[in-house]
DNA sequence: CATGCCTACCTCGCTTTCCGAGGTAACGGT
DNA sequence: ACCGTTACCTCGGAAAGCGAGGTAGGCATG
């Protein structure tokens, strides 16, 4: 299904909030629907295991990034609906910069050569 | 100093491999100076620890990307300089080519909107 | 009516990898 | 002879993703 290939586990550390963030930008979602979403958008390059969304889900709460609200499922269980809170805004905002110092960083690094600086 | 601000910790994860095996694409360096020039190419976004880096150097080497020979230093210790063998120069290859789609697929999840798929 | 399946949420222990602190060795200057 | 500097290495701790497993409600099936 998801052809593209999976990207080593390290490779993702630290970037799950602002993809999560990202992905809450314009809609709330419930758990499992960002997930999809995120592995739908990557073309199935990140595909973050309920294992690490959960966790990151409830910091950002805690945060304050991220408000939620329980909802009963449409034939199925309750579902927790996440959108993001003006905070969690500006978190993303940050998010996107830091992530753009890195990438950036990276291809200097990696990319350039050390002459053409 | 170096005022480009530092990279939340948890982002480098997994990105020091191709850093330093990118940064002995054409020369061979010993290790204070590896991180003195991923520190300068970056603009001092990063600047990996030793803790970080010779374990990393040691890695590389056991797994046959780097080749490593002791010289004597020039009014100091000695230094250990590293150079990339055939086999680093795939591993090269490969993280560019893993971090490519990394990047590229922050940049579709985060950057734009599910809309613009 | 009871059983079992599916969805969705949550938790736990493991692993990887980075960091800071601290330790060793060789050389030069005083 | 001693100390400071350079360069190397190691160790313990922390962060975060992963897989496995566990709970609960609704629905279909026997």
């Amino acid at each position: 299904m998801f052809e593209g290939r999976r990207i080593q586990a390290q490779l993702l550390k630290g970037t799950l909030p602002l993809l999560v963030l990202a992905t809450l930008r314009d809609t709330e979602l419930h758990g499992y629907e960002i997930v999809k979403r995120i592995r739908e958008q990557s073309s199935g390059t990140f595909a973050p295991s309920e294992g690490s969304l959960y966790p990151v889900l409830h910091r950002l709460e805690t945060e304050g990034a991220l408000e939620a609200t329980w909802r009963a499922g449409d034939g199925g269980p309750r579902r927790r609906y996440y959108r993001l809170t003006r905070a969690g805004l500006t978190a993303l905002e940050r998010a996107e910069r830091e992530w753009s110092t890195f990438a950036g960083g990276v291809r200097r690094v990696a990319f350039e050569g050390p002459s053409d600086a």
